[in-house]
DNA sequence: GTTGAAAAACAGCGCTA
DNA sequence: TAGCGCTGTTTTTCAAC
């Protein structure tokens, strides 16, 4: 028989080059949800060349390993009020340093907050927060970071532009 | 008839509240979707109060209008063998500024970017990657980065962890 | 915006290699 | 053990209202 589809992998690869567990299939697999995960079951089956029911359980398998950790929409913050996108540095106080977890769950908390990075270096959290207008922005640091007593000091980037180079589905 | 799931929207609300052509119930919609991307379109309508039919209708219209930009899957970096991550602060030189946006586009190019951060302040771009180890770091910054004439220098900061608050599908 | 029916996709099961 | 085809069930899709 032969598949309408390209193959996922080239004729030659041999498929034992596995990291994690992996075998070229399930990055085979990855890859499209990557792109776009509304993609079909039946679709990613017959691109990577497997049965539907054997790739729909390879993705609950690699769901369920944690390998694929969720599936999201990207939702453009403009469109919901939030026009003003800010990259916050966060210092906190050598003392307070026991008690970072607990920092991150706080910021992760905060409705604005959408995405963390705990750092080396000079700084210690890195915010990347979207909001609706710089009076929003203003009070955001002033009253959910700057009078935190773990925090030492914050720094504010504006975000001119923010490139996801796979969204494209 | 009554329903077993919660109200997307309080009895009370009116329902002209909006933002940016947004009703309450397309920001419903959203919220799911941004949730958890796979949620089935008659879920979704059940929850927000509306037919399946039109639930299907305004997630397209939602896509089409790019307040929806993709449907993604978030794959743990360490499973696809790529278990360091970093933040690179890239300055460019002043006399390449017009080309900012070619040089965008070649960061989006490379297969260890994450997300760009293009931000007002001391750096240009802030560029969040993503490696197998520092060996492949120290090969990105020195080769694909340093050597560019456009970047008048680079800084390098680990990434010990990294959150994205609604990730929870 | 809704209803309802046709088409498609999903999810489970036993069989095969 | 992993893959496959088959089948009932759910979901999507598109018409008319």
């Amino acid at each position: 028989m032969k598949s309408s589809a390209a193959r996922a992998v080239p004729p030659g690869t041999p498929n034992e080059v596995r990291v994690g567990n992996l075998d070229n299939i399930d990055r085979a697999i990855l890859a499209r949800l990557q792109r776009d995960a509304r993609m079909p079951n039946n679709a990613i089956a017959a691109e990577v060349g497997i049965a539907p029911s054997t790739c729909l359980a390879r993705i609950r398998s690699l769901h369920t390993r944690g390998i694929i950790r969720g599936f999201y929409a990207d939702v453009d913050p403009t469109a919901t009020g939030r026009g003003l996108q800010a990259l916050i540095s966060v210092r906190i106080h050598s003392h307070a340093r026991p008690e970072l977890g607990q920092f991150r769950d706080y910021l992760a908390s905060l409705p604005s907050v959408e995405s963390i990075f705990f750092v080396s270096g000079d700084r210690d959290f890195l915010v990347h927060v979207a909001v609706a207008d710089s009076a929003a922005l203003r009070a955001l640091v002033a009253e959910n970071l700057s009078l935190r007593p773990e925090v030492a000091g914050t720094n504010t980037s504006v975000i001119f532009e923010y490139v996801r180079p796979d969204s494209r589905s």
